[in-house]
DNA sequence: CGGGCAATACTGCCATGTGCAGTATCTATC
DNA sequence: GATAGATACTGCACATGGCAGTATTGCCCG
């Protein structure tokens, strides 16, 4: 007991997380982060490979070698301790959302090149979210369809929670696509990127309560 | 000319870019940074100290230490190189918009722990974007004022495509509101985090078409 | 039944980026 | 004259990213 070295990073308790729903190989584990976690905690591949091997010498999981052939595989699974280090963790402070988001870089300093060069940048932000809204979307549909006959539906539980969530990244990729859509409106009169015309910016950042709110 | 040694990142060509606008000390521009990249390029301070100097070995900046007394402070300006190598840039793809959101791996994870817990989690979500909006809209009403009498406005041809982020900060973080707002409403007739009751998650992935959008 | 390709299952290495502590000096205010 | 806050950085350890490299297994196709 109480292993524990070094203190645990939010990715350590993310795949903490996944564990906790069941046991899997860190392969697994690799594809599943890219197809749920990445959307609001994206890490590289070769992050999840090294990250179990903390949890098991924390305490939290175990690792076993299993083979295929013989090719080895790590599964992993999680431990008395690690559910508990889940409970603890879940009523900790959160880290305000950041945003890395490279094309607005480029928006915020269009100013050192042409109309076009924007509005190029702005259809492209425009197409990259219409691409997530499809995946969300085949994502949805999966949840809807019913889970294999005589498979055990071990995610069944998780449904409202996943839920909660696929709405906020439904609304996050259609305000991309709404902003950049009007963004791209809105220079339609300009005359350069440092000169609007008659265009009064004092409009663009009247409304901003949105419709939808209460 | 042509000392470039290292590909340039894209927090490069930020720093670049606001060298674009005027020069800067490194302690103005870390500040700066703060103040408007960090919304949609968030960098530690620290990597700003070590930034310029790359430019300058790659011709794109030149640095000159002034004193203050005794004490040092480097003085940054672009060069025309500089402002070449912003042009070719704003020609480049940008990575897709990546976010970090660490309550939202709480609330995927929180079939771990308690309805309390998820809706904490959820308060807080809401705590930290109503603060953010207070700033967002101190830095519009400094917009709005005029211009320090006398002072050169060299911010002035920037207002434009300036009003073009704001607006897009200011409705990412309602929608953080807005979200949380709702996820929180959804829980209420929740019997645990696992057991949404009569709850239909289908619903909750109906109206995804927000009213807002044309 | 053999060839080839995708999926599985990792490791090594270097560069980038973060967070925090530490070291000073200068300026304004009481 | 004390001191708090702004200015102006550097060092260090660790987290993370990105890419290349290695090897086996399962499956389809002819």
């Amino acid at each position: 007991m109480e292993i524990s070295k070094k203190p645990l990073t939010t990715t350590s308790h993310a795949l903490l997380g996944l564990l906790a729903i069941r046991p899997w190989s860190t392969y697994e584990l690799a594809k599943q982060v890219q197809r749920s976690l990445a959307w609001f905690w994206p890490r590289a591949e070769r992050k999840l490979y090294d990250e179990p091997k903390h949890l098991v010498m924390a305490g939290l999981a175990t690792a076993v070698v299993q083979h295929t052939g013989t090719r080895p595989r790590t599964m992993y699974a999680i431990t008395h301790d690690g559910r508990e280090a889940v409970r603890v963790w879940l009523d900790g402070p959160s880290a305000p959302p950041t945003l890395e988001f490279e094309a607005m870089v480029r928006v915020f300093f269009a100013d050192g090149g042409t109309l076009e060069q924007l509005r190029a940048t702005l259809a492209e932000v425009e197409s990259a979210a219409a691409t997530q809204i499809a995946e969300l979307q085949s994502m949805i549909t999966g949840l809807v369809a019913a889970p294999v006959r005589g498979a055990p539906d071990e995610f069944a539980g998780r449904r409202a929670i996943n839920a909660l969530g696929l709405r906020f990244h439904l609304d996050h990729q259609h305000l991309l696509i709404d902003w950049s859509r009007w963004a791209r409106k809105q220079t339609a009169g300009w005359i350069s990127t440092t000169d609007p015309g008659s265009w009064e910016w004092r409009d663009a950042l009247s409304g901003v309560a949105r419709p939808g709110s209460p």
